[in-house]
DNA sequence: ATTGTACTACGAAAACATTCGTACATGAGT
DNA sequence: ACTCATGTACGAATGTTTTCGTAGTACAAT
């Protein structure tokens, strides 16, 4: 699981999620998980899950007949990337702006915002220009 | 200034913050805000925003012999779909899970984090199922 | 009115993402 | 070994976004 910049597309990202989810997984797997055949033809999964081994954003081995996929990058360093795209193009580099986006229109439990709060706490206890 | 949910592509958000900080713009001024003939070439820009134009992202008016520009979709409707929807495909529905990778990387300044920290006090003061 | 400069219009190419049909490979059951 | 079911491989069509060359238009200056 390395943190290199490769970025996804929208599609490789579904199916991205779902290699996080679970370990090792066949493309049938896959295919199932996004809904079956209404939603994507099965060798257009499959066509995808190809072209992402050779990008070297999931890695697979055989198992009997088929392929077993698992993602090369964490859901972790992925989701940071896109954050931190998101914060720069879209919210001229203000974190706390889309924090407060983020928090603004979806209503969040009691629970999250309180862990909100509490790590909000841990980082202004330390020193922060 | 409608909430309608035009999806711009990467390029037309680009263009899309320049007409957002400043209120009528030709393409001139979008070209060499973005970086000039060295990031993208004139006409490249020209066209965007003609088809821009067209899906009604933004409007134009003639003045003299050039038209300038201006935004149809707000910042903020455009920054609260865009937020919603990365909450959606990439936090699995969850707000809080990207406030706090928001705030995870990124060194936001202490005036930052205590804006938030009031706002979210002021959330938690509601009831929030 | 003619020319020059700065702009707009637009089609088509290039680049990228997605979808699909069809052919081939593998292994299980007989 | 043959056949069937279930996979994989892959080229090509389609769709979308971005780029660019070239042609046309408008205004200013002469």
């Amino acid at each position: 699981m390395s943190d290199k910049p490769l970025k996804p597309t929208e599609k490789e990202l579904e199916i991205l999620q779902i290699l996080w989810e679970n370990d090792a997984v066949s493309v049938k797997d896959v295919h199932e998980s996004l809904g079956g055949e209404a939603m994507n033809g099965y060798t257009t999964i499959l066509k995808l899950m190809q072209i992402m081994t050779e990008k070297g954003l999931v890695s697979r081995e055989r198992s009997g007949k088929l392929h077993l996929y698992k993602a090369e990058l964490s859901q972790e360093s992925t989701r940071q990337q896109m954050v931190d795209k998101m914060i720069d193009t879209v919210f001229q580099g203000s974190a706390a702006q889309l924090v407060l986006s983020a928090l603004g229109n979806n209503r969040s439990s009691k629970e999250e915002l309180l862990e909100i709060r509490k790590y909000l706490e841990k980082l202004e206890g330390g020193s922060h220009e």
